[in-house]
RNA sequence: GCCGGAGUGGCGGAAUGGCAGACGCGAAGGAUUCAAAAUCCUUUGCCCGCAAGGGCGUGUGGGUUCAAGUCCCACCUCCGGUACCA
C-alpha cells in the first residue's frame, strides 16, 4: 500500500539536492540573469514562525519557475544574527550570544531545510561571522573616509575636501576638525535616545511614540558621545531615487514622509537690547536692517536675530509671539533676570521629561514667557519671546513664530496663554470658514503690501523679498534625522576606531582609523557581557589587552561602543554574490553582473528601517565606486502577517452571567468560545444557546501569551512541508493579511494525496505507477484543459498569485482524477507545473512517470496556443441588463449573427416580444444585451 | 487627528466594466464497508415554490453606463501604521 508519505520522500529529497548542489548559481549569470532575495530572518531562540515561509515559499517558487525557464538564479540565505533580539535571548538563558546564536542559527538552518527551499546553501552567510564582520567594519571605514559634496549630491573622499584657507592656517589639528566636521560618520555629543531597560541608545527610527520599537520600554534624553551618520545628507536622494523603483506605493510614501521633505523660509527677527529706549531700539532695528541690506543674508546666525523656520511666510503678518525650544541656544541671552527662575524651572523639567511623557501630555501646550522681545522685519513691531516644549530643537532652526489663527498648535497655545489670534487669511469659497483655525491656502488679508495676493504667490513672493533685504530666505528641512549608529551592547560590531591617548591615559579628542588589513577587530572575550544601567558599554570591562593598542608610538584606547542590529543588514545582499572572497567585498565583476536584486520579498515592519538604510549605504558605495547600481532592489513585495486561527470571544460579567459583545466593560472577562457554541444572526455571531448574546469572532496576531503560535515542525510533522508551503500560498494574496487555518492545511493536503494517487497505484504492493496512466496522445479536451491550466499558472507565478494558481491546479486534478486512462505526456506537463510549488512529492512523481533527471532542472512545459482557444463558446444573454438566457455560438460569430440567434433564443423571444427594441449590445465572445422600452 | 489597506456565502477567498461566489474549508446526502476511517460521487448565497420558475443579493446612500463587486461622490465599520517636524 504506497501511500504519499511526505515524511520519506521530503528528507530524501532534500539530501538528494544537497549531494547533488542542484541549486548552486554560478559565479557569472550565463544569459538571462534573477537575483531572488529573502529579508533574511534573525535566528531568535523561539525558532522558525508560521510567518517565514510564507515569503520564503513565495520567492522559492519563482526561483525555482526561473530557474525551469532556463534563467540564471541566484538564491541566497542567510542570518541576521548581531543584535537584540540573540542577544537577549542569550542572557535570559544564561549562555554567551555566540553559543546561543550558533544554536539559534543551526535550528534555523535545520527548519529552512526541512522545508525544501532551493537556497545555494554554499553562499550562506551570518552577519556574525568574523569573515562578514570584516567587510561590514570596511564599509565602516568607507563612510568614514566619505564627505557629501551638495552641489555635485555626491559623496567623495575625504581626500578631496577643500580645506578652507582660514582653517589651513590655524594648522593640522584644526584641518583635522574640519575633517571631521564633514565626514559620513562623525562623532557627536547630543542629547540621544537612551533606554535604561535594552541598556542602550536607540536610533530616532527604533523609538515609537516615546518608547523603543522592540519591547516598549521608556526612552529618555541623555546626552552622549555618539556615533552619527549623515544619511541627512542624502534624503534629497533617498526621496527622489525612490520613483523609479518597482516598490509598493504604500512603502515608498512611507519612506516619503519619513524624509519629510518640506520647502518654505527660514525669516530673521532682530533682536535687540532689551534695556534700551524705544527709540535706540528702533535705530538699532534700522542700522541692522541696512546691514542686512548690503551684506545679504547670512548662513550663520549671530546673536543679535532669531532666526526662525516656517513653511507658511504667508502668515508673517499673523504673528502674535515667537515660539523657542527649551534647549535652544539663545535662551540665556533671551531670559530676563525676573523671568530666570520660572525659565529655568521650565527648561529643567523638560529636559528631565521622557520622550512619552512629552507626547502623552501633548493636549495641553505648556511654556513660559522669556521677558524678552524681538522685532518684526516686515512691520517693525514687538513680538514676544516665549519658550515652549511642542517646538523641538531638533528640527528646523528650534524656533517658530506663533501664527494662532492659521495653525493649530499655534491656536492651543495662544489659548492656553491668552495671546492675540490675528488672522491674515480668508478662505477661497466658503472651505473651512467655520472652523476656528483656518490652515489652508486663500487669500490674504491685513498683510501690508501684501494684502489680497493668493497665500501660493505670497509664499513666493515674500521669501524673494526677504532674501533681497537679506533678512530671509528659501529653505528646505527634513523630518529624517542623522543616524545614531552606536549602541551600548556587546553583541555587535565592533567599531574600526581608536581614540588617541595622552602621557595621563586621557583621550585627546583624536580619532584614528584603523587600516583596513587591521581588520576585522574580533569582540573581546567577556565573562560578563550584559548591558549596565549606564550608558558605559560592555566593551569598556574588555582586557587590557583588546582595549589598549599602540600605533606608531602612540596609546590609543578602542572604540567601545558596538554598531547597532542593521549594520549587517545593511549591504548583506552584496555578500551572497562573492561570499567566500577575502580580498575585497566583492567582486566588481561579479557585482556588475548579478546587482540590483530583481525580486526582494519581506514583511512590511522594515519599511523605514532597514530598506531606508540599507538604500544609503547602498548609495555610498555607489558613489565612491563600489557598486554599479543606485538602488539595490529593484522590485519589493511586502507578504503579509499570518494570523493565528480565527477566535470567538464572548464576555463574562463579574456574576458569571454573558454580557454582548460591544457591551462589555473593562471588568468583564473575555472567555474563549468554541465555534460549534456559535451561530451567525445577522451581521454579528451569537451564542447558539444564548442568541441575544452577540459575540466577537477575531483572528488575533500570533502571540506566545495569547497561545495561538503555530509551530512550523508540528505542521511538517503532520502534513508534510509540501502541504505547508502550498497551504501558505493558497490562503489568499501574498501581499494580505490572512487568519492560519488548520484544516485549511489539510485541504491541500488532500489535494496532494490526489495529485499522488493520479500517478501511482495505491493498491499495489510496491511502489508503482497506476496503470490508469497511458502512453496514449492525450485527447484534444486533455490537452485543452492542461495547456490553460499551465498557461494560467504561468502567468499566475509571474504576478505571484499564487492562489489562484493552485486553485488552478486543483480544478486539473478534479478533471484528471475521474479519467480511466491518464496519458503520461499530460501528466507530466502537470507534475512539471507543480514542482515549485510542491517540489517533494513533484520530484518523486517525476521519477515514477520515469523520467531519469530531476523535476528541479527540467524545462518548464511550453503553452501550445492553439489549446486555449475553444470551437463553440456559452454565451449570456441579458434583457434590460439582466441575464435570461444563455446560448452556445461557434467562438467568433460576429455582433449581428449573435443578435440574431439571441433575439431567436425562445425564452429571449418571449421577452422581446412587442417591445420597442432600443438599442442591442452584442460583444463576439461575451455577450448580448437587448435594450427596450418599457 | 492624520496616513495606508480592507469590507463579497457559515469561513478563507475568485472575478481585463460583461454569466457574482472559481478553488478550498465546513456542512448535508449517497456509494463503498460487517462497521469505521480513508476514498469516490452529488448538493450547498438567501427568500418564495412540489416543480418549472421567480425575486433578492458584493458595508450604506447617491451617481455614471446598455451593463458596476469593479469607475465617480459622500458616509459607516474594521485592521495596520503614526503622532506637536512649524
Amino acid at each position: 500500500m504506497p501511500k504519499y508519505n511526505p515524511s520519506v520522500i521530503e528528507p530524501k529529497w532534500q539530501n538528494w539536492w544537497a549531494e547533488q548542489k542542484t541549486f548552486r548559481s554560478p559565479r557569472l549569470p550565463r544569459g538571462e540573469k534573477a537575483f531572488i532575495l529573502d529579508m533574511f530572518p534573525y535566528p531568535s531562540g523561539d525558532g522558525l514562525h508560521v510567518g517565514h515561509p510564507e515569503g520564503y515559499t513565495a520567492t522559492d517558487i519563482v526561483s525555482r519557475y526561473e530557474r525551469m525557464r532556463g534563467t540564471s538564479v541566484i538564491h541566497p540565505m542567510g542570518f541576521d544574527a548581531f543584535g537584540l533580539p540573540a542577544e537577549e535571548y542569550a542572557i535570559r538563558t544564561g549562555t554567551p550570544p555566540r553559543e546561543s546564536t550558533a544554536r539559534n542559527t543551526a535550528t534555523f538552518r535545520r527548519q529552512l531545510q526541512m522545508l525544501g527551499f532551493s537556497y545555494d546553501w554554499d553562499r550562506e552567510i551570518s552577519t556574525t561571522d568574523p569573515e562578514f564582520v570584516r567587510w561590514t567594519q570596511w564599509i565602516f571605514l568607507v563612510l568614514y573616509d566619505t564627505w557629501f559634496d551638495s552641489h555635485r549630491q555626491q559623496g567623495r573622499p575625504i581626500s578631496e575636501l577643500k580645506i578652507p584657507d582660514e582653517i589651513h592656517e590655524l594648522g593640522e589639528v584644526s584641518v583635522g576638525t574640519y575633517r571631521d566636521s564633514h565626514r559620513l560618520a562623525y562623532q557627536s555629543e547630543a542629547p540621544v535616545n537612551w533606554c535604561p531597560e535594552l541598556g542602550t541608545v536607540l536610533a530616532n527610527e527604533e523609538v515609537i511614540g516615546g518608547v523603543s520599537e522592540r519591547g516598549g520600554h521608556p526612552v529618555i534624553r541623555l546626552p552622549l558621545r555618539q556615533w552619527m551618520l549623515r544619511i541627512t545628507a542624502y534624503a534629497d536622494r533617498l526621496g527622489s531615487e525612490l520613483e523609479s523603483l518597482d516598490w509598493p506605493e504604500s512603502i515608498k510614501k512611507l519612506q516619503r514622509d519619513w524624509i519629510g521633505r518640506s520647502t518654505g523660509a527660514e525669516v530673521d527677527f532682530f533682536l535687540p537690547a532689551q534695556d534700551a529706549s524705544e527709540k535706540d531700539m528702533n535705530d538699532a532695528f534700522l542700522t541692522w536692517k541696512i546691514h542686512r541690506k548690503a551684506n545679504g543674508y547670512p548662513a550663520q546666525v549671530s546673536g543679535d536675530c532669531l532666526r526662525i523656520y516656517t513653511t507658511r511666510p504667508d502668515t508673517l503678518f499673523g504673528v502674535s509671539c515667537m515660539v523657542i525650544a527649551p534647549e535652544h541656544p539663545l535662551r540665556g541671552q533671551v531670559t530676563q533676570p525676573a523671568q530666570a527662575d520660572v525659565v529655568h524651572d521650565y527648561c529643567d523639567a523638560a529636559s528631565r521629561k521622557s520622550d512619552l511623557d512629552r507626547t502623552d501630555l501633548s493636549q495641553e501646550k505648556t511654556g513660559v514667557f522669556t521677558g524678552s522681545y524681538c522685532i518684526h522685519p516686515l512691520t517693525g513691531k514687538c513680538v514676544p519671546i516665549w519658550i515652549a516644549d511642542y517646538v523641538l530643537a531638533s528640527y528646523g532652526t528650534g524656533a517658530i513664530m506663533s501664527v494662532p489663527a492659521h495653525d493649530t498648535r499655534d491656536f492651543e497655545f495662544a489659548e492656553a496663554f491668552g495671546l492675540r489670534i490675528i488672522s491674515v487669511i480668508e478662505p477661497n469659497d466658503g472651505d473651512g470658514v467655520d472652523a476656528q483655525v483656518f490652515t489652508g491656502y486663500g487669500r490674504s488679508i491685513a498683510s501690508g503690501s501684501y494684502t489680497g495676493m493668493d497665500s501660493k504667490a505670497f509664499i513666493e513672493k515674500v521669501a524673494a523679498d526677504l532674501l533681497k533685504i537679506g533678512i530671509g530666505s528659501p529653505a528646505t528641512n527634513y523630518k529624517l534625522r542623522d543616524w545614531l549608529f552606536s549602541r551600548q551592547r556587546f553583541w555587535g560590531e565592533p567599531f574600526p576606531i581608536l581614540h588617541e591617548l595622552n602621557e595621563l591615559g586621557q583621550p585627546t579628542g583624536v580619532v584614528r582609523a584603523l587600516d583596513p588589513q587591521e581588520l576585522p577587530v574580533p569582540l573581546p572575550k567577556l565573562s560578563d557581557y550584559r548591558p549596565g544601567k549606564t550608558p558605559d558599554p560592555p566593551l569598556s570591562r574588555a582586557d587590557d589587552d583588546w582595549l589598549y593598542v599602540e600605533r606608531d608610538g602612540k596609546k590609543y584606547r578602542r572604540e567601545t561602543n558596538t554598531m547597532p542590529q542593521w549594520a549587517g543588514s545593511c549591504w548583506y545582499y552584496l555578500r551572497f554574490l562573492d561570499p567566500a572572497n577575502n580580498e575585497q567585498f566583492i567582486d566588481p565583476e561579479i557585482e556588475k553582473a548579478w546587482m540590483p536584486v530583481d525580486l526582494y520579498v519581506g514583511g512590511a515592519e522594515h519599511a523605514v528601517l532597514h530598506l531606508l538604510y540599507s538604500r544609503f549605504w547602498h548609495k555610498v558605495l555607489y558613489d565612491r565606486g563600489f557598486v554599479s547600481t543606485v538602488e539595490p532592489f529593484a522590485r519589493l513585495v511586502n507578504q503579509g502577517m499570518i494570523l493565528g486561527e480565527v477566535e470567538f470571544t464572548g464576555y463574562r460579567s463579574s456574576s458569571g452571567g454573558w454580557v454582548s459583545a460591544g457591551r462589555q466593560s473593562s471588568s468583564d472577562t473575555p472567555t474563549k468560545v468554541f465555534s460549534e457554541h456559535v451561530e451567525k444572526q445577522g451581521e454579528s455571531f451569537v451564542l447558539r444557546d444564548a442568541p441575544e448574546v452577540r459575540v466577537d469572532s477575531r483572528a488575533h496576531k500570533m502571540s506566545k501569551s495569547r497561545g495561538n503560535v503555530v509551530n512550523p515542525d508540528e505542521i511538517v510533522q503532520a502534513f508534510g512541508a509540501d502541504s505547508l508551503r502550498l497551504y501558505e500560498m493558497f490562503m489568499g494574496p501574498l501581499e494580505a493579511t490572512k487568519p492560519w487555518s488548520t484544516s485549511g492545511v489539510g485541504g491541500v493536503r488532500s489535494f496532494l494525496d490526489r495529485c499522488w494517487r493520479l500517478v501511482v497505484d495505491e493498491g499495489a504492493e510496491n511502489l508503482q505507477r497506476s496503470p490508469q496512466v497511458t502512453e496514449g496522445r492525450p485527447t484534444d479536451e486533455q490537452m485543452r484543459v492542461t495547456h490553460r491550466m499551465l498557461d494560467k499558472v504561468t502567468a499566475d507565478i509571474q504576478s505571484l498569485s499564487f492562489n489562484t494558481a493552485i486553485a488552478k491546479m486543483m480544478e486539473f486534478v478534479n478533471f484528471a482524477t475521474p479519467l480511466q486512462e491518464r496519458p503520461r505526456e499530460m501528466l507530466s506537463i502537470f507534475i512539471a507545473t507543480l514542482s515549485p510549488f510542491a517540489p517533494h512529492l513533484a520530484e518523486e512523481l517525476w521519477t515514477i512517470l520515469g523520467h531519469d533527471s530531476p523535476v528541479s532542472l527540467a524545462t518548464w512545459p511550453l503553452v501550445d496556443n492553439r489549446w486555449l482557444q475553444d470551437d463553440t463558446i456559452e454565451i449570456p444573454i441579458q434583457v434590460q441588463g439582466k441575464l435570461r438566457a444563455r446560448i452556445t455560438v461557434p467562438t467568433g460569430t460576429d455582433a449581428k449573427q449573435l443578435e440574431a440567434i439571441a433575439a431567436a433564443e425562445p425564452k429571449i423571444a418571449a421577452l422581446i416580444d412587442e417591445k420597442t427594441i432600443i438599442k442591442v449590445v452584442a460583444i463576439p465572445d461575451r455577450m448580448v444585451n437587448f435594450v427596450v422600452k418599457k
